[in-house]
DNA sequence: GATGAATGAGAATTCATTCAT
DNA sequence: CATGAATGAATTCTCATTCAT
């Protein structure tokens, strides 16, 4: 043990790096956070950031992967499922839960979209939604049935930030919410109900 | 006729900026929309724009203004109506009707939240959906069905921009999308229905 | 007297941006106040400057013209006298006197010498200092009473912007100071005593 | 001595960009001299200057603290002593000592007012000026003998800047017209004297 | 692993001035 | 007499990024 409990453990900088970065997305937007303001918040030179990370682009990235790991999962899963009411509703479900561990990310990742269109991140976070999205709707069923199930998808994503401006309980609302998008599945489902 | 035609028509230049300046932002956003990109498209002079427009929010501001008055419109109205299924139905209707008119612009709105967070034109939008928002939801009713039609609102703002990932004719997704909402609100309201 | 009284005086025009001129360089300083402000404050358009004025330069250089022909009088009138004590002492009275009538403009001078430096008021306002100073300075007289006829002249002019930190009436505050400058030259003058 | 004469002396930037600085401030004035210009004289990018101040009025403040310490340590020593005739005096010896190490930087001062009125630099510098003011006027004597202080003060700071227009010896000038002033404030204490 | 110093590119904005009408 | 519209030139400043040490 001895070595460790140092002013900074070793190793940590790459993690803290993100941690600022991320935080300062969320509050302030992509372009407008300068790696002039995380270095000093974080007491680093801009090159010390340079040797964690490639660009600014990079940090960005890696946030983003490391925590869209689960939302790979989910749609992995999907694919080997059959294409029912049931698997739908469970993807629903998971998706629900994985978007509760990222808000902040994901809300960012919707904030600034138009700055993150031409971005690696931008990309890979529209592919993910696509998988989403496709996994939910049968192209040979009725199209007020596919937009059912794709608005339930819009539902539960921009619902989850829309929350906050509703009084009550944080769980309670998470979960009418869950609820809801439920129905609408259900909806277009008929025969399976 | 005479005198028309000229290289460029008189008095034209204020709407001109705004047309390209609201195709820049957006497809580029309006962070990386610069105001020499605009002057250069238009074969203007930097100081030209300054010249009709105090400065580059001011032009994202007279945009805003001039469309979203429609919106302001169905605002007055509503709030001037009973609080009932009826009312939330056509104010969606018409709503409907109003993002139709100015897509882009919205599309825009949405894509930039981050970017617009600080500035003025942001702020006017976001009020403009809290008061739609407010409008649609009785604070004495349950949780979900405040959340019902809340939801309702969401899938018809953020479905409009969905569209185009589902395969149909573009009136008729539209005219389904608004079926959904309709059905939503209307769970909301049992005993009316 | 008909057509007199309509909202503005005919031919008034130039004056009146004269006078507001002056009080925004007196203000900001000369770069710092721009023609747009002037034009604004007089709800003329800048053309509307430039058709009574040539340049910003003109309307200053027009400014200091007529204020400053007083000066140009005493500059003249003393070149006709003898240059002894009772001439010096009228030169410092006659120099007050003046001052006192234009301080604005004065204070405006000496608080953008290094902006003025390069323009014609500059040297035109610089020559009439040069001047009386050469009228209160013989040549053949020791250092140090030369100097006791600058100081009496550096006192008199400098002395009037200080005033206001003094606490007392104006006008005796005024007359101290001429007093002190009297004796100032007197020192340097001793057998004419 | 290996390594020493290299292009560039290491660390030594701040410092000449201050000495550039100064140089372009007295020459041309504050607001006629541009980061752009300093740059080019040092050949160095306009960034780069960013680097070691974080404005342009940065640079000069730092130029003016730098320089303005021992008028700060005539004021702190000033405050310490009786307020009479001796002390006037030195104050106004230390002074003339002090103006002659900073010529340029108080000729800068004084032509450039109506700039630095809003700047941090012009406020601190008239507060100095004010510091000495106080110290060598005594609110309980006459109005003339107050104003004979004062313009002791003013003599010899203006007249440090009127002095190359005498013909002779510049450290008799100095001597001569330090001379003067000991006379007025002097003149102003007849029962010391 | 880290830093001091620097850079190229570019941003928004302001100004005095002009010209056709 | 006056204006609407426009311009060339310049300004301060910020950013992501790099390199020698």
């Amino acid at each position: 043990m001895a070595g460790k409990g140092t002013k900074k453990e070793r190793g940590d900088t790459r993690r803290r790096i993100q941690d600022v970065a991320l935080e300062l997305f969320v509050r302030n937007g992509y372009e407008k956070t300068s790696l002039r303001e995380i270095a000093e918040i974080l007491e680093v030179s801009k090159p010390a950031i340079y040797y964690h990370f490639k660009s600014k682009e990079d940090i960005l990235l890696s946030i983003f992967q490391d925590l869209s790991r689960p939302v790979d999962d989910i749609i992995s899963w999907g694919r080997q499922q059959p294409r029912n009411l049931e698997t739908k509703q469970e993807i629903l479900r998971r998706y629900s839960a994985a978007l509760e561990a990222s808000v902040p990310l994901v809300r960012f990742l919707r904030e600034n979209e138009a700055t993150l269109r031409d971005l690696k991140v931008g990309k890979e976070f529209g592919q993910q939604m696509t998988s989403i999205g496709e996994m939910l709707t049968d192209s040979d069923t009725s199209l007020t049935d596919q937009l059912r199930c794709m608005s339930a998808l819009l539902t539960l994503h921009f619902g989850t930030f829309a929350l906050p401006n509703i009084p009550g309980d944080a769980q309670e609302k998470r979960s009418a919410l869950l609820e809801i998008t439920m129905e609408m599945v259900a909806a277009a489902h008929p025969e399976e109900a």
